[in-house]
RNA sequence: GCCGGGAUGGCAGAGUGGAUAACGCGCGGGCCUUGAGAGCCCGUGGACCUUCAGGUCCGCAUGGGUUCGAAUCCCAUUCCCGGCGCCA
């Protein structure tokens, strides 16, 4: 959300950044907030006037009352004034829903660094990494590779749960809970506090967190209750301390969220249907922080270089690219992609997702944070979120990345140790 | 799930229908001091109008209701504590 003072005082600011997204509703948006709001103020102020009015009235009333005098004049006069009052109270709460609703529906404003750019196609290479595998045999794809080793089962879940799901099986599981704890130890390594959080959560909170558009498009949701499957641990850990204050002193709040993920992807039809590339559920570990405004833009480096050295430490080609406003979620005002080769496809894919968030979620949730105990709070914070490792699309890449002629696939050094010393995953293991 | 008790500012905690939400701690500023502390004074939730001073409203878990007037009375909801029940 953004801050409405700024819309007020600087609206022309504001609509410029906006226009770079290439969505004219958004303009369209800010000009209805405009002048809602400053309705709204002329309204409000109308309205104290009459209650102020109204105060002075009942005052006179238990005066009188307490004389033991004759009030009912007067308390006639406060009774006309009180369906008045009613009725502006009402045009109020309409205006305040009115610019509330809109506000809540803005993206956030972009940093100046975002390329700009319609979709995909707009992102900017920051670095590569690695070298491109080449395979003097036919390659196989994650499917083949895995239902040949009998790690995946893709058919059966299409029979329990529907396309988009899968089993794993054998050294799959193996390999999946090994990049969980890979990634949670080398990032616990590095000060994040792990955090197992709860994988539901109530739709306030979650309008805090993300795009009101996702709950129809991404989110499931429990019937008949006020609780939804998360899509990401970077929702409940934002949502964590809500409404809240953070004392600066236990800033930045760096957390490593453990959890499985659950997305609908809707309007992903036709993309990706095969396989384990994009499904509703997988298992994430995700780095998320909080902290002051001053120290957001170097700490989504950091983010990033953390995410870069488990990809590197699991030795898969890629490249960073930055990505452009059109390709950029609501919530986000810069975010990195870390894109995995991955050899069937013949293509660098999306696997880590790095986003500086400024103060859209905090102001949302109502995340402050004061200089110390008894102080008054200070401001919003910044919270930042990055994947660490989303065990799905690297499972796809580690297949195809290290594929043997024979079908076998070799394991990467560092996560051997915790999948009970594997090299190789083959028919055996 | 049932019965009972509770929810007030950063914290502790009064107020049980009639203007300003008491007192304290903490925090900020000032006086004093070589400096710090102590002591003393002022301030310390949010919004709006005006901006020089200032003015007004809202705020006692959330949402309704009763009343001329609600932190205070009534109803619903959420969460916390205790007891019972159920249970991986």
């Amino acid at each position: 959300m953004l801050d409405i003072k700024l819309i007020r005082e600087n609206p022309e600011y504001v609509k410029n950044n906006l226009m770079k997204r290439g969505d004219p509703e958004n303009s369209k948006m800010l000009d209805t907030i405009v002048a809602v709001d400053r309705e709204w103020r002329h309204k409000l102020t109308k309205l104290n006037d009459l209650r102020h009015e109204r105060k002075m009235l009942t005052a006179e009333v238990g005066k009188l009352k307490k004389a033991g005098k004759d009030a009912s004049s007067k308390v006639e006069k406060a009774k006309a004034l009180d369906s008045e009052i009613t009725g502006i109270q009402a045009e109020v709460a309409s205006a305040e829903e009115k610019t509330g609703d809109y506000l809540m529906r803005l993206p956030n404003l972009l940093h100046d660094t975002v390329p700009v750019g319609n979709d995909e196609s707009g992102n900017v290479q920051v670095r590569s990494w690695g070298i491109i595998p080449k395979f003097d045999f036919a390659i196989k794809n994650h499917i083949d590779l895995g239902l040949n080793l009998d790690i995946i089962d893709i058919e059966r879940a299409g029979k329990v749960t529907g396309s988009r799901f899968f089993y794993l099986k054998r050294a799959g599981v193996l390999l999946d809970m090994a990049l969980m704890s890979f990634a949670l130890e080398e990032i616990t390594k590095k000060g994040y506090l792990p955090v197992e959080p709860p994988y539901l959560m109530r739709r306030e909170p979650y309008e805090g967190v993300t795009a009101l558009g996702d709950f129809e498009e991404v989110l499931y949701k429990i019937e008949s209750e006020d609780l939804y499957l998360i899509a990401t641990s970077e929702h409940p850990m934002a949502a964590m301390f809500m409404n809240e204050v953070l004392k600066e002193e236990e800033l930045p709040l760096k957390l490593a969220g453990i959890s499985a993920c659950f997305r609908k992807e809707a309007g992903a039809h036709g993309k990706d249907t095969r396989g384990m590339f994009r499904t509703h559920q997988f298992n994430k570990i995700e780095q998320f922080i909080f902290c002051k405004p001053e120290e957001s833009w170097q700490l989504h480096e950091e983010l990033l270089r953390n995410a870069e050295d488990l990809v590197q430490k699991l030795g898969l080609p890629y490249r960073v690219v930055n990505v452009c406003t059109g390709d950029i979620g609501t919530v986000a005002a810069k975010k990195y992609d870390i894109e995995v080769w991955m050899p069937a496809q013949n293509a660098y894919r999306e696997v880590v997702s790095c986003s500086n968030c400024t103060d859209y979620q905090a102001r949302r949730l109502g995340i402050r944070y004061r200089e110390k105990e008894g102080a008054p709070p200070k401001g919003f914070l910044h919270t930042l979120n990055s994947t660490a490792i989303a065990t799905g699309r690297t499972i796809v890449a580690i297949l195809e990345n290290f594929q043997q002629e024979d079908g076998t696939i070799v394991v990467p050094k560092v996560l051997r140790k915790y999948m009970q010393d594997i090299e190789k995953i083959n028919l055996e293991r």
